[in-house]
DNA sequence: CGGAGCCTTCCTCTACCGTGGAAGGCCACA
DNA sequence: TGTGGCCTTCCACGGTAGAGGAAGGCTCCG
């Protein structure tokens, strides 16, 4: 198993070499090695955890959670108990989210009707325009 | 009927002195006509228009779509047609977007589903949280 | 005359997640 | 030796809709 440089390891988990220097710059990846020239140097155990900031992130959670649930690992604890929490948080945030969406989806669509089978001509331009 | 300074009018509109600047300087105000001491002065028709504003952002459309409808009055146009098209799209956008937020409320409450039954004594640590 | 409360402009900051580019170093191949 | 392709750092930008504040001018009231 061999080091591999950060573009190596960026294509591996279907990232960039920017967020991945991003991810250590915010805490998200520990300082890693670097070689001789400055290079950085990632073992293959890092490709584990660049999938699991995929993962996370795939299932909605934000740079900020994921690191928390990193930390916690990172601790030596298992941080299942947290996400089951962080991911009890997302599901509310997610349920409020889509009712706001959906109520505005609903008062677009009266506006909509409105608009749609409105007349031009008996608009009044000082309202610039009546159907909204 | 009076002309009225920036801050009546935008206590007249629901709105601050800030957002009434940041739109003048975004071109959903126009210019407005100032008074020897610098001062902007609002005709009483400006409310209109501002009350405009409110009730299409409040409809959830950016100030950028605010903006272009605006144009098309000023421009001696009756908006009721883009307002329509406008309107459709923002439906279409609200659908997809409310539909990708299922999608993700549903990805999000099968891993809460697997993190809360799971064991965490089983977790492998090089995996950093196996239910996600 | 002094102070409160408006007004002016201009600059910075918010939150999110990187992307783009500049300037320069390192390495391999022809 | 040159050239292309990596790598390094650091700075700026994007989109959204303003908020916050500094420094200074105006106006009204007592």
């Amino acid at each position: 198993m061999r080091t591999v440089r950060i573009g190596e390891a960026a294509a591996a988990a279907g990232m960039t070499t920017k967020a991945l220097r991003f991810y250590e710059q915010h805490g998200l990846l520990p300082p890693v090695h670097r070689g001789p020239n400055g290079y950085r140097d990632y073992p293959p155990e890092a490709l584990a955890r660049l999938q699991f900031i995929r993962r996370s992130k795939a299932a909605g959670l934000s740079l900020a959670e994921i690191r928390n649930i990193l930390q916690i690992r990172d601790a030596g604890q298992a941080p299942c108990a947290h996400v089951a929490a962080q991911l009890a948080q997302q599901l509310t945030d997610l349920d409020q989210h889509i009712a706001e969406l959906t109520a505005l989806r609903a008062s677009a669509a009266e506006h909509y009707q409105a608009a749609s089978q409105g007349d031009p001509t008996q608009c009044d331009p000082a309202q610039i325009c009546s159907y909204l």
